[in-house]
DNA sequence: AACGTTTGTGGGAACGTTCCCATTTATGCC
DNA sequence: GGCATAAATGGGAACGTTCCCACAAACGTT
């Protein structure tokens, strides 16, 4: 029979008041310091006969500590505030959802906020975070345009970057340098040798390096980057679309193209399709993050994955202690997932 | 020594320490009862000197309620908890977005938990999300075949189902009849008869209420629907493309096709470009929800578009004065969004 | 001028935990 | 068995609010 069901239903019968402490030491006829301490879960866990006899109680009256009288003892909430741009980014999403699982493996909860794609409103998020009196913030925002970093540490904010970095506040993230380089390496690999770059907006990190991975694999293969092969974007699908547009113009145009995420890759597939080419015949074309839609799409786009679950780990990892980690932006490691949107030239 | 306190130590001496209501009274020279009072937002907005004076004081000196401790005295939280079965599904990262920019309009916070697509997953999130101590509960998961309603009615808990209804619960949800409706007659006003369903699961009542709807806008119409024009789908992108392979196999195949919500409709455009068809011109394709991705599809797609801020709205209103639900079920219009993948019958 | 009625104030007891500290009880050692 | 030490226990004071209550001051009304 399964246990929470069982008490689900005797919860009902207490239906009204809450179960206490108070009361469960008193059912079990000790003190409500020691039910305190055996049901910490903080504490190693004991396996006296009191002990078990208090667990079993407890179950059994349905008891569920108060958080908020938890928290405001403790002085802390155990929980995490995260600020993303957006929910409706799958990226974002799926960072949130890892984060989320993490949280609650460290008995931490993660709540979120979004800032609709307003650089501004990070501070409105954080204070509303803040305002529920969460221990930290993760930040998947960073811009290095921005002083808002400085500004939490000025007040003493524990906080962590997620995704991007600023390279002087801690950060979690992917190693976009190798992610871009092992993009560009799988065209390269193909045999292409005119590869165009859709790049992203300067002030992101994971956009710069990826950038740089992508020059380093050109440079190391022996190749040029016309500077007309590379064409900036603003992550989004329709300036992707726009973007591959004008590379598909080009008189000797590239014959793969490495998009920054897969968001403009979508809206790059989509451009040059509707310019009555081929993806992967006439343009390879490659991605970065493996959102789930990609797999899907008519011709399955090649991409790069990112370890979001090992993100949001050393994210909340760094934020709740661990003094001993000297390197102040921690890497994952990325893979290339090659589909069918790319293929050798022919 | 434990490192965590240390960090904590750290965290305080660096902040100062907390400003308490007391601390402000101190400063304002009236009881802790007065400032209390005064900051107290449910209240009407008192203008005397005193409460100016207060209310200045306390922002200067940077007081901030804990919510913790105003929750252990209130005995709520002012909290609202989301169940969706994942955020990176776009729709449901979208009700979400709306519905925590409605909490916040009513001084509410929402936190969201997920279900991973796994049904039986909603009373761990549930459990979750009660542990810390939400008012109610949104649910976005509903399923005809569940009793998990019940449990919570029968112990106790405020909730309300957003998006599907069960018809006897307290819901939210748009008018899905309406919107299958809608998008049949859509294709019907361009000159379709054969018209195709990509229906999906029977246990949600938006699938089941979209599907009458195009049931309803058929029979109205005088047009016959073949049983091999309906094909069902998971909801998901690839059993989409599935469904839409199956119906252009068809001997006489559908000019058009409803799919059941944007993702299936997605499907279907692939699998109908890969079979070397074109949409609109050889069939006609409307989804439903209007997700952002779909207007910058290579062939921008018509949809249903759902009212999820009036939605979301709905359904916290329900949740927080139960006093005036006499319609347990609430409904918003949605509208038609026509695109380039619909196009008059050649 | 005496009397209810409103309005504003402060004191202090909750809310359910945690955690310090003083006990009591169990354990180990000679 | 005696004694030191470790482990388990209970009492009770916090944590920062809210809110009931009592009281005081201002305001009309007769």
């Amino acid at each position: 029979m399964d246990t929470r069901r069982v008490n689900i239903i005797q919860a009902k019968s207490h239906r009204g008041k809450r179960v206490t402490l108070h009361d469960v030491a008193a059912a079990a006829d000790v003190s409500k310091s020691t039910v305190s301490r055996i049901l910490d879960e903080r504490l190693p866990r004991s396996e006296s006969e009191t002990a078990r006899r208090v667990r079993q109680i407890a179950a059994d009256m349905g008891y569920m500590r108060d958080v908020s009288a938890a928290s405001l003892r403790r002085g802390k909430t155990s929980t995490v505030g995260v600020i993303v741009p957006r929910l409706t980014d799958t990226v974002m999403a799926m960072l949130y959802e890892e984060l989320a699982r993490a949280a609650a493996r460290m008995g931490q909860f993660a709540i979120v906020a979004t800032t609709d794609d307003k650089p501004e409103a990070v501070r409105s998020a954080a204070e509303l975070l803040l305002h529920r009196g969460v221990d930290g913030l993760v930040l998947a925002t960073a811009r290095d345009d921005d002083s808002f970093q400085d500004e939490l540490e000025a007040r003493g904010v524990p906080f962590v970057l997620a995704v991007r970095t600023d390279g002087r506040s801690p950060s979690s993230v992917g190693d976009d340098r190798l992610g871009g380089y092992l993009a560009t390496r799988h065209l390269i690999d193909l045999g292409h040798r005119r590869i165009g770059l859709i790049s992203g907006p300067e002030y992101a990190s994971n956009s710069r390096l990826r950038k740089q991975g992508f020059y380093d694999a050109m440079a190391e293969a022996g190749l040029p980057v016309a500077p007309e092969w590379v064409k900036p974007s603003t992550f989004g699908i329709d300036s992707g679309a726009e973007a591959a547009t004008r590379l598909m113009a080009l008189t000797n145009r590239p014959t793969a193209v490495f998009a920054i995420n897969d968001n403009t890759a979508i809206g790059a597939m989509s451009a040059i399709l509707r310019l009555g080419l081929s993806v992967p015949d006439d343009v390879s074309l490659v991605g970065y993050n493996d959102i789930p839609i990609v797999r899907l799409l008519p011709t399955p786009l090649s991409t790069v994955r990112v370890p979001f679950d090992q993100i949001a780990a050393a994210a909340l990892d760094q934020l709740s202690d661990n003094a001993n980690d000297l390197s102040v932006v921690r890497m994952a490691t990325p893979t290339l997932i090659p589909r069918k949107s790319t293929a050798s030239i022919r």
